[in-house]
DNA sequence: CTGAAAGCGCTTACAG
DNA sequence: CTGAAAGCGCTTACAG
């Protein structure tokens, strides 16, 4: 839409006019559907076509819609969109809470490839076990084209069942246990637990302790099983007591620690199942007088923000939630779009060891 | 797919047809306004209006609505409302990264309080200066009903400028500068900064050293100004090499903690616009051997989890972000519902001195 | 390959 | 206080 001024010029009195006339402007210059249609010469058919790729369209045509939209700067109204036609743009994450390097990792990740794709992420948190309700009027409302479901939601029957039968793409982020009807993403846990076995063994240790992670996470386990492994197959013995149960927080990493360290037989280096347990070993090493690396070992596993932070900076294992998060997006569009059946697929992402200062040999070897 | 009928049985063949049988009860039991209106004998127009909490119906009716709303399960369908009205239902929050207790906070309140008010909220992430294009993409097709702006975006003139030529709400949180027409939320920095700077002499600390918070932060600069103002009026010294310029993150807070103990007179204590940044502080201490708080008294900001966890713990000042985002959902919806005027409008929350382990008074007072 | 037209499920003047 | 009807801006069979 143009304003033509021929010679004389537009008065506009008051400040209140002025508003006046730039938000009917501002209407006015919405452009729709139907004037990138009219300007193009063609039928609002063509023009929904071309803006959604589709094909049996003469280039020509193509052009000529693509001239018009970036005339009007036309921007499609999601809501027609997603009213009209069966998909929403929209893709969801859910999560029990808004903190720590691990899940912003995955907000960041989603966002940016949501916004790559021309899609658009809203979030939703679940903090109470079975929250179906809340969940089926959340997509009730939201029809979201996918979602992203990490721990421990992701683990939820209910909640898995309800998207299955309201046929929504998912995909879980490091589940406990993989399903075979559905996507999921995370790192090979099990060998990494076991990177992490051979790694302290290979310096000398034979009294290893874990802090295993929150139990209703993936990771914990398959992390858990890897270092037993590991720990076996090089003959070190691993008796229950120089195992403790964490939930992947700083107090419970510290409570871990004194159980362990109170052992008679104390270890000499400690496996947490993340960074910030691993931390938390920190702090009861400090406290109690122990020098690490010297005298105690310390991993972590995450390699967040955190791992380069403390004092000694933790050996720890890296994975990229980002990375998770944008291939969740990329496949969840791909089942969308038929491109991919979602049948017993897993996405493995790479980890890597990242040795720093908190492990070193035993002091008696 | 057709469906045989022999005698009074329905006889469904295979699993596809299964499938397609329960696909279509869903379609057919996903109720609209019209299935609400036609079972509570009252016209469409009437169902919306109980919906939207509107004056001028009778209370029978409303009964009425309400009931047939809860037989059928219904949820109104967001993308008809938003297509039809003019309010989307939707909050925005944007961010420039995401991760961090301060960010965590802010999207688990507004989450909360989204969800609370019947809202959903979409995030996106602005992390060059001026990406007026894609806030103008994005604000194009979403058009939230209110949008909250945090650093550094919320100080972005040629953001703030489309956002209000778009007369789309806004907040800003913890903003540089306080503008006439725009709404906006945070704790009283500059008295926050006093507090601070009256402790610490209290203790009897005269060599005091302050590490800026980042300059794209409004929380920096009226931190710096309260900490002034409180050593001027005790007569306590400030001298320029007492203050390093950080941005928030542990590295730079590390940097700053060595400039400033390697003046020539080195300070007893240092205020660290930010946990994460006296972090840094602390394990330059630790480095360097000097005892935390014998040698020197380290405090903080923002009582993020990070200060809990760190040896000795942080003393801090406590600042709830996850109150902050929920003031900032309830003023935009407020404003947008006329029942607020955006003018000038300034919401102050409370913030408070946690003391723990890293402050004490100076070994020679 | 292209277009005319119905329809998605709401809201909102406009009448009464 | 209530209802009939237009309209929001798209997508999608259905014809051609």
């Amino acid at each position: 839409m143009k304003l033509w001024t021929s010679g004389s010029a537009i008065i506009i009195p008051v400040e209140g006019a002025r508003q006046w006339l730039e938000t009917t402007l501002e209407k006015i210059m919405k452009a729709t559907i139907d004037d990138v249609a009219r300007l193009a010469g063609v039928s609002v058919s063509t023009v929904s076509r071309v803006l959604n790729d589709e094909r049996y369209v003469r280039e020509a045509m193509r052009e000529r819609v693509h001239a018009a939209v970036k005339e009007l700067h036309y921007r499609p109204n999601l809501y027609a969109r997603n009213l009209a036609g069966d998909r929403s743009h929209i893709m969801a994450m859910i999560f029990d809470h808004a903190g720590g390097d691990y899940v912003a990792g995955l907000l960041g990740g989603a966002v940016t490839a949501c916004s790559r794709e021309g899609l658009h992420l809203v979030i939703e948190i679940l903090d109470q076990p079975s929250m179906t309700d809340k969940l089926a009027s959340f997509i009730g409302q939201i029809n979201p084209d996918g979602i992203i479901l990490t721990s421990p939601v992701c683990n939820d029957e209910a909640v898995i069942a309800l998207l299955q039968k309201r046929r929504i793409p998912m995909i879980r982020v490091a589940p406990i246990r993989r399903m075979e009807q559905i996507l999921s993403v995370g790192i090979d846990d099990q060998t990494a637990g076991r990177d992490v076995g051979d790694y302290l063994i290979g310096l000398g240790h034979r009294r290893i302790g874990h802090i295993i992670g929150h139990p209703e996470h993936g990771g914990s386990h398959d992390r858990l099983l890897g270092f037993q492994e590991s720990l076996k197959a090089h003959g070190v013995a691993l008796p229950a007591d120089a195992l403790a149960q964490g939930y992947f927080d700083f107090a419970s990493g510290a409570r871990g620690a004194r159980a362990l360290l109170d052992r008679g037989d104390p270890p000499t280096a400690i496996f947490a199942s993340n960074d910030e347990m691993a931390a938390g070993v920190l702090s009861v090493a400090a406290e109690r007088g122990l020098k690490v690396p010297d005298d105690l070992s310390v991993m972590g596993f995450d390699d967040g923000t955190i791992a380069s932070w403390v004092t000694p900076s933790l050996s720890t294992i890296r994975q990229s939630t980002r990375d998770m998060a944008a291939l969740s997006i990329a496949n969840l569009m791909a089942v969308r779009e038929g491109r991919l059946k979602s049948d017993a697929m897993h996405i493995t992402v790479r980890h890597e060891m990242i040795i720093r200062q908190s492990t070193a040999p035993p002091r008696q070897p």
